[in-house]
DNA sequence: ATGCCGTACTGAACCGGATAAGCTGAGCCA
DNA sequence: TGGCTCAGCTTATCCGGTTCAGTACGGCAT
């Protein structure tokens, strides 16, 4: 079964191979009746154009590349990769553009993914996720000059194309309800302080707990994974002077914050609040269902993809804010009980 | 920055592109000297092979794809597809294959994102997920004659080849363990009807449950979702004679039955065993942990991925057996309380 | 010296489109 | 009627590899 070619049909029309680009292109150079003509013959046979050929003469390869570094097991759990992914996968189909994935390593196979994507010309630009602290992906892409739009900052993008969100705003707005509900002791699980956005989430929560003059504030660490999340709440809830709030960096380890809570004996929200980052369908799942800072994920990565097609169409490598996320309460957060 | 071509590297070495083609791809027709003079060029300037020239000249794409076919709010809770999905990836991106992915609304939006993968030769063979009874994409498939391994069976998968597990035995296996631990009053929470794995653990669900002399066995419907797993719980512990225990069809309706239980006053295990299907972190977020039926789903994605690029390598086109799943007992399983 | 063979390469065709440059005939105006 | 323009095509070239059909040359047997 052989696959048409542009040639199959410019003989069928009896034109030429240019009138037929021509006309499926819907350039000048070909009458009106004879491009109808054409284009259902094309139809007819069932002809595409075949993306080799078309990247190979027009030099665009028709996709973009995106590389996830985080292990595996993390990956899988957090809702939040397959939701950017589908709303990516949304905007590029619509435009007929592919989506190309690779799992990677760590950032120096990531940067390495780059450089053969790029010499292969397998892609036509990039999205980079999970932005670090001095990160050296960025000059790397920078030296290729690949276009490059990079999920997170502000700050640290270089010169590079970037889509941000306010998350400074965002943990403003949870500390200053949790305050407003009295709470006074709040804690915050964070994730892996190599990333930027947690360095400035950590940033954002300093100064809204030094400005409420909250002295008990403290902020633990953690790797995004339920199992940290999970051990960092029972040291935190085990301490004297325990806090009567935390906030999750995630939504997966706010539910084993959760449920660690429930097995030292303790009532959510009575005894502890619980404020999630990420609002995924998860954290209406537990019971408490959970309060949870989130956004429309999917638009998120439908606006990233948007933000790099208009990259690799040669616009100016703007850096653009989404929506900030916003605060959605539920049943885990309460005025703390007196003691 | 101009990316250096085949002709480049030939030029520098002295020699035509043919005798650098020859020396990259290993064949003989070149001498051994000449071949790693060809080659430290290569390294040299940084030359990689444009992905479309091969693509065009060889008829291969260096590429397999991988269309996702569910509504984007169960795709993203489950874990599942992202592990099969790294899975996959590492088996290919080992023998540098990429990996195409696309996310569509319906199986006839499937069947025509092939048609024009195959048309644009934009993969060299695809992975077919979540086989349904009488599943279109199958005849579709072997009309197009693409390379394709259809992740599910047995049965049902025509022509193609597949990979399955078997989900009979594993379930035979959970509702063995319940009935020796003492229960007799078992229900399934069922993922959605038309897919070919439901079927089949419906079907080994009855047998077992004949054979052992439950007549109080039922299933009960639902689509994946926590949200549609958690009012198919409620329904089905709202009832007289309510189950003792419950197998779901995945986790994430596992985790949501568990919290409707204890929203509901009852305690887990005590009043109600639970098993999750798809063991994944999520399953040990929780408290009690979930007894769940899981296997290495990361693996079962590269199997995937092997099978295919032999299929795509010309080999015929075998059914395989994967791992059976099998039963992690936690704390949400005991014996039945005495009433 | 001649013929023959195999190795190591070259040159050119080809994959399937995009596109610049060239050609043709109809329509218009002077 | 001749000259000009321009729409509507065709032709040829290019993209960057792969591959097949030569070709040059050294070595060996006759």
């Amino acid at each position: 079964m052989k696959r048409p070619t542009i040639a199959d049909v410019a003989r069928r029309a009896g034109v030429s191979k240019g009138a037929v680009s021509y006309a499926l292109n819907g350039q000048p150079g070909v009458s009106e009746a004879t491009r109808q003509r054409i284009l259902a013959i094309a139809t007819e046979i069932g002809f595409s154009r075949s993306s080799a050929a078309r990247a190979l003469s027009a030099a665009t390869a028709g996709a973009v590349g995106l590389a996830l570094c985080r292990p595996a097991r993390t990956l899988g759990v957090e809702p939040f990769f397959m939701a950017l992914i589908s709303g990516v996968e949304a905007e590029l189909s619509a435009r007929s553009y592919a989506l190309t994935l690779q799992v990677v390593a760590d950032p120096d196979a990531e940067i390495a993914v780059y450089q053969r994507w790029w010499g292969e010309r397998r892609v036509d630009g990039v999205l980079v996720c999970d932005l670090r602290t001095d990160d050296r992906r960025i000059s790397a892409l920078e030296q290729l000059h690949l276009p490059a739009v990079v999920i997170g900052g502000p700050g640290g993008t270089g010169e590079l194309a970037s889509l941000w969100s306010d998350d400074a705003a965002a943990l403003t707005e949870a500390v200053e309800y949790l305050v407003a509900l009295g709470h006074r002791r709040i804690a915050r699980v964070a994730g892996l302080p190599e990333l930027r956005h947690t360095e400035i989430r950590t940033d954002a929560f300093a100064a809204v707990c030094q400005r409420l003059g909250l002295v008990d504030a403290v902020t633990v660490w953690s790797d995004y994974t339920g199992e940290e999340g999970g051990r960092a709440t029972r040291r935190l809830l085990s301490s004297a002077g325990r806090p009567t709030a935390v906030v999750y960096d995630n939504d997966v380890m706010a539910i084993a914050g959760l449920s660690v809570a429930q097995e030292m004996g303790l009532t959510v929200p009575g005894d502890l609040s619980i404020v999630a980052w990420d609002d995924s369908p998860l954290c209406r799942l537990v019971h408490p269902p959970l309060t949870a800072l989130g956004r429309d994920i999917a638009a998120y990565g439908a606006h990233a993809a948007r933000h790099l097609l208009a990259v690799v169409a040669g616009q100016p490598a703007g850096r653009v804010q989404d929506e900030t996320p916003h605060l959605t309460p539920r049943g885990s957060t309460a005025p703390p009980r007196q003691r």
